[in-house]
DNA sequence: GGATAAGTTTAACCCAGGTTAAAATCGAAA
DNA sequence: TTTCGATTTTAACCTGGGTTAAACTTATCC
């Protein structure tokens, strides 16, 4: 079914499933750009100020931060298909951004300028719910991928992962999601073969 | 200055900071309620559904989970004077509360009920504003919370706190921020010695 | 002020996970 | 195939924080 949309039939159905009427979202038609990223193309860097809002048509991303010192990464957060994605922080601030922001397979995105995002939001009581909508969303994800990290046992964490998010699962290096568990490459490796036969 | 305001007059200035009109403001003023928290008390327990939006007045209040297995608590967050509490995941999707929210000495809420919340949000558009900012101030403190626990160390994130949160420092016991910083007492008295003379 | 409870530090032991480097495996390209 | 580079696993060692319990300090309340 899907497939057969054009990438803006997708973006008005995910945002009607929120409760966005469809005049109302015909308002942002001339502002969504549609941009393809091929493997290992950067959607953010770091010090860059984001800009953009985007919306993942298919592909995964990584955000990661490089420890200015070390030269090592750590992986922050994965986002995939149907999600919005950008360094939300930055975004919202309008500060530099301390994250890379970069596709793990090729990947496409449909994106707005934050100024049209405003002008919409000052337009359109429907676009301010979206706004809340969004900023409520990713509060709700960052808050129990936080808790996760409290909460779970990185083994926990791993399985989760697996089953919830195979298409992540399988488009990053092991020691790309042992990061993301905030652990090192071979403590994965021990909790793998923890797991054999369990 | 403050001190001479009443309670609501004090959310509406700290509302019209983020850009509330008064007018707006003043379809909410039926709405809040205030109550007067003893030390000890609990904002919201676990497995309620947590119905209202918090503004602290002034007081301390500490978020914190209980582990079903071992009985342990562990500490998510702190609020203090004119943040908004509430056990925001459970208030944004009316679910169950996994937390308890408890006050660390005397503390005084205004408070809204989520029902005339969503009644202000879709009579007004300054509300729905408000929502998102609410929203977004949110995930914006736990992302720099969460970034804490990530990328710096228990030491660091303990100077931080001493240095920018005191009156939390000096309303909890070391093992509540122990338990905060994600490490065991001793390990807190490790560092206290360390910091020694520094 | 002395007794009791609450909070904090210390000491001793232990171990999961970090670190490093080498070995094994996988995969793409020639 | 074969080869080379990337990824994953393994092994050996080591450290920092967990754990427990006791000692010490501070606060509270008769």
């Amino acid at each position: 079914m899907l497939q057969d949309k054009t990438e803006i039939d997708l973006l008005r159905t995910v945002l009607g499933h929120a409760g966005m009427k469809p005049e109302a979202f015909d308002l942002s038609l001339p502002y969504w750009k549609l941009k393809q990223y091929k493997k290992g193309d950067f959607y953010n860097e770091y010090k860059n100020v984001c800009k953009h809002l985007g919306f993942v048509i298919n592909g995964v991303f990584r955000i990661y931060r490089v420890n200015s010192d070390t030269g090592e990464e750590k992986n922050m957060l994965f986002f995939t298909d149907h999600q919005f994605v950008t360094s939300y922080k930055s975004f919202l601030a309008q500060t530099a951004c301390e994250y890379y922001t970069e596709a793990m397979v090729d990947s496409l995105i449909l994106y707005i300028h934050i100024d049209q995002l405003n002008e919409l939001y000052g337009q359109s009581h429907q676009w301010e719910r979206f706004g809340r909508i969004v900023a409520e969303t990713a509060f709700h994800e960052v808050m129990t991928n936080t808790e996760g990290f409290l909460f779970k046992t990185p083994e926990d964490r791993y399985r989760e992962m697996m089953e919830k998010h195979p298409n992540i699962f399988n488009a990053v290096p092991l020691y790309h999601i042992a990061s993301y568990l905030g652990i090192q490459g071979p403590s994965l490796s021990r909790i793998r073969k923890r797991m054999v036969g369990k």
